[in-house]
DNA sequence: AAAAAAC
């Protein structure tokens, strides 16, 4: 079920409601069942577009309502164009949509189910680490529409338990993160076993060479939908930077949330490793934390979320694999414990918050050593993050850092402002370093940018050159 | 330096 809150029409402006779409009954009905009344931009955009069978080529952050956006239209048009097969039995899929993470697959599956339950169509969520055997049975049963992965979508294509051969609709969602992942060849393969006549919906949340290069060669002659000026950040998040010790940066975390009295709050982390350390230490300091991450088994990883999204946890700490397309309701915060390594990644961890006109912070840790991730940062939002001081928070000292829990369990509520000057606790003079109040100036754009992010991100420019040596190869349509 | 995705 979409917890997206749909947006409110701007006062003085034509009230646009479902309703005016022509839209089914039964796809309305669906909408009333939720409370959904007005689209957001959007999806007030892409769903006349989507309905005249155009391609699209789309710019959306998540938490704009993206899904329904591309759902609402194509269930309308398959609602409007009955299925041509003449045998049933064989149940070609009509419409797929590719996400590039599994809960992102299984969460717009979710939509989907919602925003169809009251039509015939049928539809199945595809992706690996679980039990194929379900999914083998649900396509074999024949669906419409196939919600996937790209790995074990491939899968079923070799069990031949999946029929592409009529789909007449592909959504590639985050298809900007797909590329990041290396799922480009996938994603050829997919497409080759798709009709030469179809519509593509393309989603992206950055417009980069690469992605215009793949929507040049998937897409014909797209309708481009630009909600929010990509990497842009949203307004209504307050960030700020707390400058902390490495060896501080899982107290310091611990001493934000409880500061604060965050509920509800998603942690990143750059490595499996720390998002399940941070997790323990934060259990440890009484928090209820869990991991969420790649070495995770898929069944650990739901319940994860679930637990997160019932509430039953009040901290998530993830790592990149929840930095986009999750969609929790009004999440209030988000702390980055790491910086990210690239500075895109920053733009989409707060997009967690701050979701559809609902305000939002942003917390980010930084040491010594990640200058130059915030200054590429600093440099794609084109702003300066606020630095502020960590108040009341004293680091534990490294040179006498002793169990801290001689005194007991019960004196841990609150245990860092109380401990001052004993337990290897003590107060510190704070003083703001000039160059944090520099205001930010962008750097001029040259050559020698280019050679700087081969120096810092080897990893990262050897991943363009691939994506982009593969694109290179590809058809112009 | 990392993460994600099929078995």
């Amino acid at each position: 079920m979409s917890h997206t809150p749909l947006a409110t029409p701007q006062t003085g402006a034509p009230a646009v409601r479902f309703e005016d779409f022509g839209l089914s009954a039964d796809i309305l009905r669906a909408l009333a069942d939720q409370g959904y009344v007005h689209p957001t931009p959007i999806q007030a955009e892409a769903i006349p577009v989507v309905l005249q069978g155009r391609d699209v080529m789309g710019a959306a952050q998540t938490g704009t309502g993206k899904t329904a956006g591309f759902s609402l239209p194509i269930i309308q048009l398959l609602l409007a164009h009955a299925s041509t097969s003449a045998s049933p039995a064989r149940h070609p899929v009509r419409a797929l949509i590719l996400t590039p993470t599994r809960e992102l697959a299984d969460q717009v599956a979710d939509n989907v189910k919602a925003y169809s339950r009251h039509t015939p169509l049928r539809s199945v969520v595809v992706f690996g680490g679980v039990d194929m055997a379900p999914q083998t049975a649900a396509l074999r049963a024949g669906v419409e529409i196939v919600i996937a992965t790209p790995g074990r979508l491939l899968d079923h294509v070799q069990q031949k338990t999946v029929n592409l051969s009529q789909t007449q609709i592909l959504v590639m969602d985050e298809a900007d993160r797909m590329l990041d992942m290396g799922f480009l060849p996938d994603l050829q393969r997919i497409i080759n076993l798709l009709p030469k006549e179809r519509q593509n919906l393309m989603f992206s949340a950055t417009f980069s060479p690469e992605i215009k290069k793949l929507a040049n060669s998937f897409l014909k002659n797209p309708v481009t939908i630009e909600v929010a000026r990509s990497n842009a950040t949203a307004d209504n998040v307050t960030q700020v930077l707390y400058k902390v010790e490495e060896e501080a940066k899982r107290d310091a975390v611990a001493h934000i949330i409880r500061e604060r009295g965050l509920k509800q709050v998603i942690v990143f982390s750059n490595t499996k490793i720390g998002a399940s350390r941070l997790s323990r230490h934060l259990e440890k300091e009484g928090v209820k934390a869990a991991a969420i991450h790649g070495d995770k088994t898929q069944a650990e990883r739901m319940a994860a979320l679930e637990a997160f999204k019932q509430g039953g946890i009040e901290v998530l700490v993830a790592t990149d694999v929840a930095a986009r397309g999750l969609d929790i309701a009004e999440l209030p915060c988000v702390i980055n414990f790491d910086l990210p390594y690239n500075a895109e990644d920053y733009v989409h961890r707060i997009g967690r918050t701050g979701r559809a006109g609902a305000s939002g912070d942003a917390i980010s840790l930084f040491t010594d050593k990640d200058a130059r991730q915030l200054a590429d940062i600093e440099k794609l939002i084109k702003h300066t993050i606020s630095r502020l001081q960590l108040s009341g928070f004293v680091p534990p000292r490294s040179a006498d850092r002793r169990p801290r829990h001689e005194g007991g369990s019960e004196e841990r509520q609150g245990a860092v402002r109380s401990s001052y000057g004993r337990s290897g606790y003590a107060p510190r003079k704070e003083k703001v370093d000039p160059w944090f109040l520099k205001p930010y100036e962008p750097a001029p754009q040259s050559a020698s940018d280019e050679a700087r992010e081969d120096a810092s991100q080897p990893g990262a420019t050897k991943q363009k050159a691939k994506v982009a040596a593969l694109l290179g190869g590809m058809p112009k349509r």
